[in-house]
RNA sequence: GGGCGCGUAGCUCAGUGGGAGAGCGCUCGCUUCACACGCGAGAGGUCGCAGGUUCGAAACCCGCCGCGCCCACCA
């Protein structure tokens, strides 16, 4: 097929659809673009010349939701402009094993054909989980490509492949070889529902309405003491009373003994700081085995341990035939029950308090004492502080910094062992002859010390830890890798807050101790999509909006403007209006194009392909759409480049209606009219000018709405796909302030106009004889005429201006257009009209003079303030007085 | 308990020291030869409340009221 027929049967289609059909186009452009390689670049010698992102990866069984669909849109944008910008861009792909919730919905599922995993076993388990992410894996990646992003699909990462786990067991063992990892016997968050421990970090406090009752203890050789609990049934593991060293009232409780109630066992009563004396009776029971604080009491007086909680919830037969077996809550009433018996309880109230929940099951947490690995934090944590507080890495919004950094002051251990199937298992191996500990990156044949037989470590790492390694990880790190030179550190992490802690701040760390450097200089974080009715997005209250759904229903290209729209530096909720601008503005620009080229085509002796690329501009509207196309470049990269995303989109969209439709085209269509006067170079020039005007608007909305803009890049004649043209820059030698100025009161005065034509009833098509005598119109006064539908008889300047009576004026900036005929006008609208404007003028001016009349304003206002009120008043006087 | 943030038009949100804005919705008028997912013109706001700083406050400071989020081991 040769250039001219492509192009006349491009045409052909552009007259037939008036519409653009988002759900028909975009597919088809995901392939072009798959096809092309553009998203995978070659590494280049050095991270110089480069832009990459790694993506936060994704669940691999998860589906694509809004927070995704948010975050794709941004890192995209900033993918695509910097791709535009001539660099080697990559934006790295890859999913999250994501631990315990992939191996829950597999368990999920095997509880509906009536297995559970036990029965299963680990090995035939862990297969179906394979099989389950073959089946589901794919899922949300081919979600990432229908919404437009650009990812390096040829090299996608899953955080649980070979070379992944590589980097993984490297980092651990190093770690444990510096003494940062390891093992203890520690009070954990234990999650019944999981049956695994979890870090604080998945812990989620919730408020709520206990009982609070105090139950009298005996003292050996009489008296007693009162403890208060909102959990009775641990009293069954107290090992101590506690009161504070300084509280005068109980001084001489200290040594003495305690009988525990229903078990009979003696309790030391010791002085503990932690005590307070100002809350409840300042009596405290000790229970090592199942409270954190208690723990660390316990810890310092040696005081015993004795676990009556299970791992499955559940009394254990250290709680007593009596209670053994019973769920915690029934245990609750159990105690309570027996105590009453005794008479031991002296007073229950209600108390509010928090409580911790597993955020992974949901189900209450129980602190036990378990074996567990644990990875100290503070030493890793300084380095990442100070990239922090030096810059080398910036939080944006800034006021997340502060947040990064109280809680990386404070930060404790982690605890990294988790009691799951699905995950990177421990590279730790016990000998069970000798029980010697080793730790290394491959399995041993043998125990190196005795020669005995090996078993690994059945935990799993926490998800967290391998998502810790993602931006060096992905690129074959620890391997000297072309990717890993040419592409790290990456350049920014894009996320929700929710993981600054769990994952971002942990990649810093991560990255500084392995590498040496931060593995991005700059962390975005985004807004949280609410629900239109301000409450959490959640499939489980039914609040959840589809992405996908809306891209089916408004096109990608919608859902992406309209999620950079609703954006900010806080929690927004989901404006459908936005996608619709989305897509309105995505259908405006197709039939602005569509103008364009159909208008063009229709030119004798214009050739698109022959058209010169550069523009001519001839008339001070071309000189004007010009210039503010040059503005809303820099803006646009202004905004991208500060990670302004919704100020970008809107901003395009006000260029696009406000300036190029609303105004260029109205004000050129009458040169494109074939029996109007314009000379054939005329002509030309301005299909040249608007070709390129439609050519750079097409190109700086791309990094927005890639799909209209690549297909219109094809009509308009580009060269090979806009994904990987080049950023139209600003050119400042096209800017032209005086052109600005002069469209900028032409556009006024036509709107001043047409709303006083409004406000006489004249009818649309009714010519309105009239004179404009104002300046400032020289250049514009034809095109006045036409928008506002005025037949000038004499333009400004001409001295033979007719001498007919005018019958009603307008105020214009710089002049007045007399209106000549009353005829199909209603004037005595026009009369209030023109009086509720008069009051309005009247009120300010009294405003500005009373201010000019302010001696102290005059005084201290600064001198261009003073002089810009002067100016007005005098403008606000000049039109009072020409009504 | 500590921290962060928010309260601006009917709705969702911009604006952060010198004339109150956008989108949607609403009203009126238009099948104007790119688009009715359109075009033109409008109505609508004591900028949460009360003080203060300033010549000047929606914006800066203090307090209060209301809402949201994060962190936190007081039974």
């Amino acid at each position: 097929m040769d250039e001219s027929t492509q192009s006349s049967e491009q045409i052909a289609r552009l007259r037939e659809h008036t519409r653009l059909h988002p759900a028909e186009v975009e597919p088809r452009t995901v392939e072009r673009w798959l096809a092309s390689g553009l998203f995978h670049p070659e590494p280049g010698e050095s991270r110089e010349g480069a832009y990459s992102i790694a993506i936060p990866p994704p669940n691999v069984t998860g589906t694509l939701h809004m927070g995704h669909a948010l975050n794709g849109s941004i890192q995209d944008v900033l993918i695509r402009y910097h791709r535009m910008k001539g660099l080697r861009t990559k934006w790295i792909l890859g999913t999250d094993h994501a631990g315990i919730a992939t191996q829950a919905q597999v368990e999920k599922a095997l509880a509906a054909e009536g297995v559970n995993r036990r029965e299963l076993g680990r090995e035939a388990f862990v297969e179906r989980v394979w099989d389950w992410r073959s089946h589901y894996g794919g899922q949300i990646v081919e979600q990432f490509k229908r919404l437009g992003a650009s990812c390096d699909y040829t090299e996608e990462r899953f955080t649980l492949d070979e070379g992944y786990a590589r980097a993984v067991a490297e980092v651990f063992v190093a770690l444990y070889e510096k003494g940062w990892i390891y093992r203890d016997r520690y009070i954990v968050n234990w999650d019944p529902g999981t049956r695994s421990a979890i870090s604080d970090l998945e812990v989620e406090e919730r408020e709520e309405t206990d009982t609070l009752y105090s139950i009298v203890y005996d003292l050996e050789g009489g008296g007693t003491v009162t403890i208060a609990t909102v959990r009775p049934e641990t009293m069954l593991a107290d090992t101590a009373i506690a009161v504070n060293p300084h509280d005068e009232r109980y001084k001489d409780l200290v040594g003495r003994t305690a009988i525990l109630p229903l078990v009979g066992r003696h309790l030391p009563v010791v002085a503990d700081e932690y005590v307070k004396t100002d809350f409840g009776t300042g009596q405290l029971k000790i229970t090592p085995a199942h409270d954190p604080n208690d723990f660390e009491i316990g810890r310092r007086h040696g005081l015993d341990q004795v676990s009556v909680i299970g791992e499955d919830g559940r009394m254990t037969a250290e709680a007593g035939e009596e209670f053994a077996g019973l769920t915690v809550l029934e245990a609750r009433e159990a105690v309570i029950a027996a105590l009453d018996r005794e008479g031991r309880v002296s007073a229950r109230e209600p108390y509010l308090h928090s409580v911790p929940y597993s955020h992974r099951s949901g189900q209450r947490i129980e602190p036990l004492i378990s074996l567990q690995w644990f990875m100290k934090m503070d030493e890793l944590a300084a380095p990442a502080i100070a990239a922090v507080q030096e810059g080398a890495v910036r939080i944006v919004p800034e006021n997340h910094r502060k947040v990064y950094l109280d809680w990386m002051a404070e930060i404790r251990p982690w605890c990294i062992s988790r009691q799951l199937w699905w995950g990177h298992r421990l590279p730790v191996y016990y000998c069970e002859d000798c029980r010697a500990v080793h730790v290394a990156t491959s399995a041993p044949e043998s125990c190196p010390s005795c020669g005995g037989q090996v078993r690994q470590e059945e935990d799993v790492l926490d998800t967290w830890f391998s998502s810790a390694l993602w931006p060096f990880a992905t690129l074959g790190w620890p391997d000297e890798t072309p990717q890993l030179r040419s592409f790290y550190p990456t350049d920014v992490l894009s996320t929700a807050r929710d993981i600054l802690f769990l994952w971002v701040a942990r990649m810093i760390m991560m990255g500084i101790e392995f590498t040496g450097r931060a593995p991005f200089s700059e962390v975005y974080i985004h807004s949280v999509i609410q629900a239109p009715d301000g409450r959490r997005m959640s499939k489980s209250l039914g609040t959840g909006i589809d992405p996908l759904q809306e891209i089916e229903k408004h096109g990608a290209d919608a859902v992406r403007f309209g999620l950079l729209a609703m954006s900010s530096s806080q929690d927004v909720r989901y404006s459908a209006e936005k996608v619709e601008q989305g897509q309105a503005l995505a259908n405006k620009l197709y039939n602005a194009v569509r103008f364009a080229l159909l208008r063009i085509a229709e030119q004798p002796g214009v050739e698109l392909s022959q058209l010169a690329a550069q523009p001519q501009p001839a008339t001070v509207e071309d000189r004007w759409i010009v210039s503010r196309l040059q503005r809303v470049k820099a803006d646009l990269a202004a905004r991208i480049e500060s990670y302004d995303f919704s100020h970008a989109a809107l901003s395009l969209y006000d260029f696009v209606y406000g300036e190029l439709c609303d105004w260029y085209i109205e004000l050129v269509k009458q040169r494109l009219d074939l029996d109007g006067q314009a000379s054939e170079q005329e002509r030309q020039a301005l299909a040249a000018t608007l070709l390129h005007v439609m050519r750079q608007t097409v190109a700086l909305a791309h990094p927005v709405i890639p799909f209209v803009t690549e297909e219109l890049w094809g009509y308009l004649g580009g060269q090979g796909l806009l994904a990987g043209g080049s950023w139209p820059q600003a050119q400042d030698d096209l800017l032209d302030p005086e052109a600005e100025q002069v469209l900028a009161r032409a556009i006024e005065a036509i709107t001043l106009l047409r709303g006083w034509r409004d406000s006489v009833s004249a009818k649309p098509g009714l010519i309105v004889p009239a004179r404009l005598i104002a300046e400032g119109y020289d250049a514009t006064a034809t095109l006045i005429a036409r928008l506002a539908r005025l037949d000038l008889v004499a333009p400004n300047g001409d001295g033979s201006i007719a001498e007919e009576q005018p019958v009603a004026a307008v105020t214009v900036p710089g002049g007045t257009v007399e209106v000549l005929s009353a005829e199909g006008l209603d004037l005595h609208a026009a009369q209030r009209r023109a009086q509720a404007q008069r009051q309005r003028l009247q009120a300010d001016i009294d405003r500005v003079q009373a201010k000019l009349a302010n001696g102290q304003f005059v005084a201290k206002a600064p001198a261009q303030v003073v002089q810009a009120e002067r100016e007005k008043l005098a403008r606000l006087q000049a039109e009072l007085e020409a009504l």
